[in-house]
DNA sequence: GTGAAAGCGCTAACAC
DNA sequence: GTGTTAGCGCTTTCAC
């Protein structure tokens, strides 16, 4: 049986109707639900239907106020574990939500931010996310503050995730995780195993997550009356090849220490690599801690030690909590909290 | 300087006409581009546009015929490695051909799919991608010809990425890459090391990706006049969790082998930790191999040998023949290359 | 119950 | 150059 043999691809509430011999309203009637149709029309109309493989335009339905919302995800690069993590949080909960779920990358440049936030807007999004922290400057402040207003005299919502809040009275909402926390609980444990000197590998040293991170890296020493040695924390970013080159260049330098606590879990997986490169063991040579706690850490060999990072729910929660706000709504602050979750690539410091 | 008072929640483009003392059009024309304005009404529009923050509903554009067209792109769950690479690389150009990208993810169900499917030509998607292998069953190529219809029928078209090809004469772009021949090439690479006994770590047994790669296996075997046993070929499913569970069950058994190949990375990942958990060390005890060539492939421990599938190339492809074809266009089957890269994980059989 | 008409926000053809 | 009108595909009064 050969399916349908007119053009569908213009087919219409009112070729539909025709077909059916009725009219346009009734079909949006009998499509619509529960409006009174007679049984015979709904028959009738359902057939036509059914036969041409009619589907109503959504930007039609949404233009007449009746169509499925939509939520925008814009985040630097959907191969980041975490950022998928958080991505297929937002996913699911937009679509149990019903919406529909834009994603865009920004591959980190601004500028694209800007611009798909733009569309966002256009297209009448329910709420944008933006996720991936950054530099905390002016400039910053000003174009999010810029966004989250017109977002929010649309009608709509930005919500920012583990990224730098706005000043007070920005129409925002955030989300965060504690990096600090999360770094001084995990370095204190490595503290605790007798360590002494921790090499730390960073991120950019003005991205606010990677700041968070060694703050709490030095608050956890300063705890317990040691001062960190400056040259035993370094910046990259990241990535998996920042982590390898810094620990690269660690160990030719010579640098001495006896643990490492890597930004993140990429990071802590290239140094890994390099650990291994020059012939150490971990943890038995040196103990090595990262921070994420991504799907894969644990087959790492050693598992990794590291801290975990409710990044799906984190997703999960953005979304609730953008499309529960009333659209004005002044700005509003959720801190997620973080936990070590100890594994085996943190061993006590041998004399 | 507050920014506009007024709720520009329900700014319209006569809002904007009204407050420039212009018509509707007017303020369509200078938007709109390069129509001829004078300069001095462009200057009042514009002011009146920055005034109230205006943004054009693209909803509206789009049903007026100039909206930015829209593709749509649905897999299973984002969070793994092989997915985010090619959601990477549809978004990526999807973006650069000024596409707006949807993303659904299933979970693995085909009811959420079929219904996305319709949602996607509800928006008059251009196209919609499906990933992910799955069962070729008849009521998969019904299900699926039925979406391929409906979508050509509607001007659209579907593309299926590494999945079962449907009967000729569909109206489908389907693309994949050579599981058979990446499979072959590795176990080969594997026999020739002396390895007479090679575990397989299979998927699902009617997962047409994981029977191309089991294929791949046995004829690789078969080339070197080997009989493969058959109670060396196990079947679990393509995440971390099975491998680690066959792995550890094959070691329970005290199967005979010397080497084991993994139907993906992840797998191999999983199984990994299990024979380092059983006290084993690759590849001195034993040589693993895996499949697809995941970024996390490098900082397994040893460094993973494994097959690399060109994922984010392969949706960039997806996205440029979908976006490039006729609607009506009958089937059309690309296959993409895959080889094996060699690393540490595989190494010769000592005696 | 059902149809005609108005309206959603926009663009485009057609005047002037 | 610019305004008026019609029309995109749908829903929703408002009549009958």
């Amino acid at each position: 049986m050969t399916r349908k043999s007119e053009d569908a691809s213009r087919s219409t509430i009112r070729d539909v109707a025709a077909r059916a011999g009725v009219s346009a309203s009734t079909v949006s009637r009998v499509l619509g639900g529960v409006y009174p149709v007679s049984a015979a029309t709904r028959t009738r109309v359902m057939r036509a239907v059914r036969e041409m493989d009619y589907v109503a335009d959504a930007r039609a339905k949404a233009i007449a106020g009746v169509g499925t919302p939509t939520l925008a995800f814009v985040l630097e690069d959907i191969t980041g574990p975490s950022f998928a993590l958080m991505a297929h949080g937002v996913e699911r909960e937009a679509t149990r939500l019903g919406h529909l779920c834009l994603v865009c990358s920004t591959e980190g440049d601004a500028r694209h931010e800007v611009e798909f936030v733009e569309m966002m807007r256009a297209q009448r999004a329910a709420a944008v996310i933006l996720v991936g922290g950054g530099a905390d400057t002016a400039e910053y402040r000003e174009r999010t503050r810029r966004m989250a207003d017109s977002l929010a005299s649309a009608g709509s919502r930005l919500v920012l995730c583990g990224r730098p809040p706005l000043g007070p009275g920005a129409p925002v909402t955030v989300i965060e995780y504690d990096n600090e926390g999360g770094a001084y609980a995990l370095v204190a444990h490595v503290l605790v195993q007798g360590h002494q000197r921790v090499l730390f590998l960073g991120g950019k040293s003005d991205h606010t997550t990677a700041q968070g991170r060694e703050r709490g890296y030095l608050a956890a020493h300063r705890a317990r009356g040691v001062e960190p040695a400056e040259e035993l924390v370094l910046h990259g970013d990241f990535t998996r090849d920042s982590g390898h080159r810094l620990m690269r260049e660690a160990l030719e330098q010579k640098l001495d220490f006896t643990a490492v606590v890597a930004a993140t879990d990429m990071v802590a997986a290239g140094a890994l690599t390099a650990l291994h490169e020059a012939g150490l063991s971990v943890p038995r040579d040196v103990s090595l801690a990262g921070y994420d706690d991504i799907p894969f850490a644990r087959d790492l060999h050693p598992a990794l030690t590291t801290v975990h990072v409710p990044y799906e729910e984190l997703g999960r929660l953005a979304v609730r909590t953008a499309l529960g706000r009333e659209p004005n709504t002044p700005d509003e602050h959720l801190l997620l909290g973080t936990h070590v979750v100890v594994r085996d690539s943190v061993a006590p410091l041998k004399e």
